[in-house]
DNA sequence: TTAGTAAACAGGAACGATTACGATTACTAC
DNA sequence: GTAGTAATCGTAATCGTTCCTGTTTACTAA
């Protein structure tokens, strides 16, 4: 997702314009990984070291609702990252040291959901984990 | 698991067999759902309400580590369970209303894998939750 | 352009889950 | 039994996250 359609969905919500979303975006724009609130943090302390970490947790929040980020649990911590191509169904692989990810276009759901019967599927998770090819070099 | 096959593999890595570990087994023993170490502690302090969190969370590791116990993450929750077949692979449908478990036999990984050229595998997750027919009533 | 209003923010306290630690107890091997 | 070690207790500390309160900011419409 560009910053342009993050704004776009933003604006559609009424959400406002302010400095803060605009460095939170700007770090995911430049970051095409998984973050957590620190790493977040840390970035917009060098403009605003009193940035406020109810801010960050606020808008990370916000942004993961209206799907600008997508979120998930690695090591017991949350982490964000922008939402790839929105609209279209993926999984990831995630790199366990440099934390990059690449996407996974196979979903296994539409092979599973037929042995589940009388059961009322909400959602599910699927990730794979490893190093990708820079870290191996 | 049984009871049995846990204490075999506590005793071949010369844990010891003590009270709380015999108190937690039983409990997990007892119930084919994913736990909480707050749920372990409610249990074992109907006998002992002194009960440390230190040795609940020093054991609930222990015997994730030894593969007596599966881990996972709900809700931002660690929960544990029984390992259900020992040594067979697979994945879980979870309910979200009472937590039961049912075995998913297939794993999506057989068909994935070959599209990770240059990539190292080292783990995977697949779970799905929603309601179990119990729950759906 | 300015006044009004709701949203957003800073700062810090609070919270729940987890871990760390020194002192004590229970097991095991001799 | 006794020594040595593992396990536990009780409590405090840590960590990530959320809540609270007063202040500031961005948008709106006159």
């Amino acid at each position: 997702m560009t910053l342009d359609e993050a704004w776009r969905i933003l604006q559609e919500n009424q959400f406002k314009r302010t400095k803060n979303r605009e460095t939170i975006l700007e770090f995911f724009a430049e970051n095409d990984k998984y973050l957590t609130a620190m790493e977040v943090r840390n970035f917009m302390a060098i403009d605003n070291p009193g940035i406020s970490f109810d801010t960050i947790y606020r808008n990370l929040a916000s942004f993961s609702n209206l799907g600008i980020l997508e979120e998930t649990e690695l090591n017991g911590e949350r982490h964000f990252r922008m939402q790839c191509d929105h609209g279209v169904h993926h999984h990831h692989f995630i790199c366990t040291t440099c934390g990059k990810t690449r996407n996974i276009l196979h979903c296994p759901m539409e092979s599973i959901s037929v042995n589940l019967p009388g059961y009322e599927v909400e959602g599910h998770k699927f990730e794979i984990y490893g190093k990708c090819p820079i870290c191996i070099g």
